[in-house]
DNA sequence: TATAGACCTTCCCATTATGGTAAGGTCAAG
DNA sequence: CTTGACCTTACCATAATGGGAAGGTCTATA
């Protein structure tokens, strides 16, 4: 199949398929006489597997680990689990992060009395004491 | 002040004071005989304003829109609230998204044993029924 | 058979916000 | 006068994705 079948089938731009492709996280497939890149079901796999981690919010780089694991036979599970449990651990990192905003502008939200006054303690809040 | 000073003063880097300079975020200063940009404290009080947005996640076009108002004797608080609130929503929206990514690899991580063994039920889930 | 339209190819550019580096000018202290 | 710490501009890189242009190919239909 041509590359907009694979991306329609599994989920990744055709554009995205040759970045991947370019740098490597998938190999070159074969092309026709006519230099179109030709795929068959075990490369839409790939795709599917890529797609599904990027997804879960795994970087690219990362999906390439999973991606060797997952091609090696021979690997053990506490290898994955670990590289999961770290990337729980940066998510959970980043919504604490997300969390302390969404407080203090809630915070400062329900201070204003938002009508067409121009005094407004968001304001206040960002110039922290300065003046003018 | 020379810029060091300034980025010092106020938490933002020098090589971020003349990239918001650069986009027009802040007005260009003055400069010295030697092409040295001189700062005030009114500089380092717009810059302490922008760095405080950032960290509160309002993005560099959101600063500049609350910078204007900020500058705006006549806003009407309720504007400054809107964006406020917006942005809330925004944050809200993607911590959604990470809480989601999170519980699901918490599920795979509590059903993966994790030992030596090549049997991994995190990489089944991103293979997603494909076979190999 | 000719042509239109839907594909495909590569190449270049843009995004967001930030950091790095290199080559060169300036300033202050010793 | 030299040294080291500063400043200047300019260019490159990041991560992952999209957009578009210029050109080749394939297929269905008039």
């Amino acid at each position: 199949m041509n590359i907009g079948q694979a991306a329609e089938r599994s989920g990744v731009s055709a554009k995205m398929i040759r970045y991947y492709e370019g740098i490597g996280l998938i190999t070159a497939p074969a092309r026709t006489g006519s230099n179109y890149r030709v795929y068959g079901e075990d490369e839409v796999h790939v795709l599917r597997f890529i797609k599904r981690a990027r997804t879960l919010g795994f970087s690219v780089e990362e999906t390439a680990t999973l991606l060797g694991l997952w091609q090696d036979r021979s690997r053990a599970s506490a290898e994955v689990r670990d590289i999961a449990k770290e990337h729980i651990v940066a998510l959970e990192t980043k919504i604490a992060e997300l969390n302390g905003m969404v407080s203090t502008l809630k915070h400062l939200v329900h201070c204003c009395h938002g009508d067409d006054r121009p005094d407004c303690p968001i304001l206040d809040d960002l110039a922290q004491g300065n003046p003018q």
